[in-house]
RNA sequence: GCCCAGGUGGCGGAAUUGGUAGACGCAGCAGACUCAAAAUCUGCCGUUCGCAAGGAUGUGCUGGUUCGAUUCCAGUCCUGGGCACCA
């Protein structure tokens, strides 16, 4: 028998199907393991190669564990909520659940062709009702709940509805500020609305209104990544920014524990730094200026309360809600000016212009805390209303942007750091002793903050003050594909559906066009949406994150109809033991989803705080794109030798020398031509053109080498001249065929193209798809060469050329069962030997398998079977754990053989092998001995042999007494089972 | 600008805590088998000097620590990823 994979493979996929090997169940005798893969979105394109590379990891590492005896929970879902499939309904008519189910279909065949361990009876899809029905009631507990700051964890809010009706909402100490606090019997005497308004200011998930990207031509609301440079992605209409009613989720609230938390997870620290970043702690003071020419106080927010003293002005953001408050008369025409002109600014522009200076004086000073100097009140969109408190105490000494903002509008400037600050720019360093500054004087940073705070709380001015960079989620989309809200608004105030009447269906539209104001399709159906005169439902859906915040506990029990998760479920498979994917979900898929686990298991309904106990994250793979140059047709000679343009594709005169490279004599000069291009090979110096690139499809392509009639295929445009220039000569795409710059026809020349590794894509044809893998070397043979190709996390480019090695190592193995047809194993006795190389095996395999070391655990096996090769090894004692090794990785050839040396059942049932040390011992080593560290020969020495004996031996050597050169021996370093060197 | 990761043959990549740099594979070269091809097998394969034995040199660059540095330290350059008027 050959190793005919495809056959093979097909075989024990159908037998592991027909069998249900990879169903799971709950045993609360055996130890679990949760492997999880980051949810898929089904698009479209189907999977290429660079998709299945964390599954393969996944999956290798999910067969090691059940063979090492735990019950490995290794499920696999879609996420298949989504805007692409909304977009493909809203240019094709076809209803996004049409084709995301025809996309699930593919991705399924091709995931099964590979051959993975994934219990499908637990799939589970966002857009099914039996699922979205939870991430609706999920929604309601959010809603339902607020965050205590007490006890910094989320309650119902009913028990905030109680401490209001007892005590009403009173600060701890100080007068009660109006709008904000009020006594319980404030409370009591409330309307319905009143309350609300006050519990959704709590509230996990809350209605406010909020800014969005709004195209005015295409009447809809955009995603961040549908707008390029402030224009639609399609179409390029403009966008600008909107205020609507938007929902919310309060991530804010759980910032400190999400940071805290990261502690205790397993992630690399890469990821964590991300999410650290994300979140942006920062700790400052919050600093209050009185008004020295209006009533109140401005607040600011400040991470350099040591540099108090050297505070020259104060920049509140244009949207400041104090701005036309304390803008005196005077100056309230250039004010108003300044703000139109910054309504005018997107957001985009006003972070891209970074070095053009803006701002407006708005007439008002404050008083400094401590010396009462009057500070001017400036505008300026470089303050952000959204950050801190919207407001900055600037200091042009030690802030570079306060420094250039001085400077522009010639404000004095106070120099707190001596020498250190030179006036022609800001020094933003720490370790400056302070001068100019009062009590400060003397001290550096460290010791200044505390005491500025400390000062600032004695004159009741200011206190220590953490701010956090992260923002509230916005959690509505102006969409239809996605889960509607479980919501009712009855003349503007919200209220919750009840639980036992979800799921509340995705209803069916006809068309999916935006509804009326920005609104989502839904608003489209109104006898849908108008429930009654006064009852609305809510016309936007959840974001795709929402499905993918908690499927990992879905996962554990997905047939459930009486709750989201089994608490038995959920406490038995409890983590993701290992959670593996790409980082582009560092910080907002695993923010979110952490957040909901936390609110999840602060109200009691799951035992554990984080989802994911291991990350991994596996590199990209990227496509190669072949490439080749052409002459910038833009280009004006000096001698108007050819002048171009590529927009209409018109070339009007043409002479032959190019810089005096291989010259290129073309057409005759009345030939009439009216379009041209010049490619060149790339073993031309292109330096001296001006070139642009363009990418060819990798069919036309091989081995760097262009196949020029495959590139002129389908290039049927007769009046379009391409010509192709080579070292030696030029192809002329008129005339079908190759000259010498003598313009004498001549054989064919290489035209070479250029690797360029990029993103693989569909768009860039550089798309490789494994089913043509699997098809031409099997999927026991992709497998491995995904493996090997390197580490998991790195990125790397897809090459098919070394999966030949991969494939001939598979054969090899089969050779040690199989020659010519026949089973050549044996049960005789292994050697001494044979077992050596199967412990090492075992020891490195286990070992590369455990720390997710793949590209080294297959090049152990390549190893082994080279070995097993040389020793003429066929026996089956050996040969079987060595396929109990091998099956994680290449698990059907893997189960082949198992039964091919007579073995019955599955070959995940049998046990791993136990490594023993006793195999691997030596008795005696090769030393590599260096003389003043430079290496000079090898001895073979025992592993038993004394210090003593060991320098006596080396000393005696004659190569080491030539290059000792009869030198005193100055130092003998002899590390046992390592090396000697010996210094002179 | 800030934070993180990484620079090793023609290529993908290996190298425990500082201890034989280049495992394994690809590509290449030479050979065996074959009418031939495929498949398979054997040998060589960083650079350089040398017929060889053997030497010199070599892990982005410049220094340092050490008997010994791809590994540790300082500086520097480059590549990739993330964040960015964030106070």
């Amino acid at each position: 028998m050959e190793y005919n994979f495809n056959e093979i493979e097909a075989r024990w996929q159908q037998f592991w199907e027909t069998h249900n090997v990879y169903q799971v169940e709950i045993q609360q005798d055996k130890p679990k393991c949760y492997v999880l893969d980051m949810f898929p979105y089904p698009s479209g394109a189907g999977l290429h190669v660079g998709h299945p590379l964390g599954y393969i990891a996944s999956d290798i590492y999910s067969r090691y564990k059940r063979l090492k005896g735990f019950n490995v929970l290794h499920p696999m879902g879609f996420d298949s909520f989504g805007l692409p499939a909304e977009q493909y309904a809203l240019e094709t008519g076809q209803h996004p659940a049409t084709t995301t189910e025809k996309n699930i279909k593919t991705f399924k065949e091709q995931l099964r062709k590979i051959g993975f361990c994934y219990d499908w009876s637990r799939e589970i899809r966002t857009s099914d009702p039996s699922y979205y029905q939870w991430t609706q009631w999920i929604f309601l507990k959010l809603y339902n709940s607020y965050f205590c700051n007490t006890q910094q964890k989320a309650r119902p809010i009913q028990d905030l509805i109680s401490k209001y009706e007892l005590r009403g909402a009173m600060p701890a100490q100080g007068d009660p500020v109006e709008g904000v606090h009020f006594t319980a019997e404030e409370w009591n005497n409330f309307s319905p609305e009143q309350k609300e308004e006050k519990l959704m200011r709590r509230r996990l998930v809350y209605s406010a209104e909020g800014e969005v990207n709004w195209c005015e031509a295409l009447g809809t609301v955009l995603a961040n990544d549908e707008v390029v440079n402030g224009l639609s992605e399609r179409g390029g209409h403009p966008v600008v920014k909107k205020k609507m009613r938007q929902w919310y989720l309060r991530i804010t609230a759980y910032a400190e524990r999400l940071l805290q938390c990261l502690d205790t997870v397993d992630f690399s620290e890469s990821m964590k730094d991300m999410q650290r970043n994300w979140i942006g702690k920062s700790e400052g003071a919050e600093v209050e200026f009185s008004g020295a020419t209006f009533e109140g106080k401005i607040k600011v927010y400040t991470t350099r309360p040591d540099t108090i003293f050297g505070v020259d002005f104060m920049v509140l953001a244009p949207e400041h809600a104090l701005v036309t408050d304390i803008t005196t008369a005077d100056q309230r025409g250039a004010v108003n000016d300044y703000l139109s002109y910054v309504k005018t600014r997107s957001e985009r522009e006003r972070m891209a212009e970074v070095k053009q200076i803006t701002g407006c004086f708005t007439g008002a000073y404050v008083l400094h805390p401590f010396n009462g100097k009057k500070l001017p009140v400036w505008i300026s969109e470089y303050v952000l209303a959204g950050y801190g408190t919207g407001a900055i105490m600037a200091v042009p000494c030690g802030d570079q942007r306060d420094f250039s903002f001085a400077r522009y509008f010639n404000i004095p400037i106070t120099n707190i750091l001596g020498s250190h600050f030179n006036g022609e720019e800001a020094n933003p360093g720490d370790q400056i002793e302070l001068v100019n500054s009062d009590f400060l004087n003397g001290y550096t940073k460290k010791e200044a903050v505390p005491l500025a705070i400390e000062a600032l709380e004695k004159i009741n001015q200011g206190k220590r003050k953490v701010n956090y960079k992260m923002r509230d989620a916005g959690f509505s989309r102006q969409r239809y594909w996605g889960e509607p809200f479980p919501v009712l608004w009855k003349n503007g105030t919200a209220y919750p559906m009840n639980e036992s009447e979800l799921p509340l269906l995705l209803p069916h539209v006809d068309h999916y066009s935006p509804g009326p104001e920005g609104q989502g399709p839904l608003a489209n159906i109104t006898e849908w949406v108008n429930i009654d005169a006064h009852t609305k439902r809510e016309t936007s859906t959840m974001p795709g994150f929402a499905g993918s915040s908690w499927y990992f506990l879905r996962f554990m029990d997905p047939q459930n109809k009486e709750t989201f998760c089994s608490t038995e479920a959920s406490d038995y498979w409890n983590q993701v033991d290992v959670y593996i994917g790409g980082t582009e979900h560092a910080v907002g898929h695993l923010l979110y989803s952490r957040m909901w686990t936390k609110v999840l298991f602060d109200l009691g309904l799951i035992q554990h705080d984080e989802p994911y106990k291991k990350l991994v994250n596996q590199g990209m793979i990227g496509g190669v794109s072949e490439k080749i140059y052409r002459i910038g047709l833009n280009q004006v000679e000096e001698d108007n030798s050819y002048v171009g343009n590529s927009s209409n594709n018109m070339i009007i005169k043409w002479k032959s020398d190019i810089n005096g490279l291989p010259i290129v004599l073309f057409p005759d000069e009345n030939e009439e031509i009216n379009y041209y291009l010049f490619n060149l090979s790339a073993d031309l110096d292109i330096s001296q053109y001006e070139t642009s690139v363009i990418r060819t499809s990798l069919n036309m392509v091989s081995e760097s080498i262009l196949n020029i009639e495959k590139y002129f295929e389908g290039k049927n445009n007769k009046s379009r001249y391409e010509i192709m220039l080579c070292k030696d000569g030029y192809y002329d795409s008129r005339r079908e065929r190759w000259f010498d710059y003598e313009k004498k026809p001549i054989e064919p020349l290489k035209f070479m193209t250029f690797q360029v590794q990029e993103k693989m894509s569909k768009r860039y044809g550089n798309v490789v798809n494994p089913d043509d893998v699997v098809i031409k070397y099997g999927a026991d043979t992709f497998r491995m060469y995904e493996m090997f190709l390197g580490p998991i996390e790195q990125s790397k480019p897809w090459d098919t050329k070394g999966i030949e090695g991969v494939h001939r190592f598979l054969k090899k193995l089969w050779r040690l069962f199989m020659e010519n047809g026949k089973s050549v194993w044996t049960t005789e006795t292994p050697t001494r030997d044979e077992l050596k190389t199967l412990h090492k095996t075992i020891h490195k395999i286990e070992q590369d398998t455990a720390q997710f070391s793949f590209n080294t655990a297959v090049s152990a096996f390549m190893v082994c079977v080279n070995e097993l090769t040389e020793l003429k090894c066929h026996k089956k004692e050996i040969l079987d754990s060595l396929l109990i090794l091998l099956a994680p990785y290449a698990p059907h050839i893997a189960e082949e053989l198992w039964h091919q040396t007579g073995n019955t059942g599955t070959i995940l049932d049998a046990a791993y092998p136990v490594f023993d040390a006793q195999y691997v011992q030596e008795d005696s080593k090769v030393y590599p001995v260096s003389v003043n560290g430079k290496l000079r020969t090898n001895i073979e020495l025992s592993l038993t042999a004394s210090p003593e004996e060991v320098q006596e031996v080396v000393l005696k050597d004659s190569v080491i007494q030539k290059w000792m050169e009869e030198k005193p021996l100055k130092k003998f370093i002899f590390i046992p089972g390592k090396m000697i060197n010996v210094v002179v």
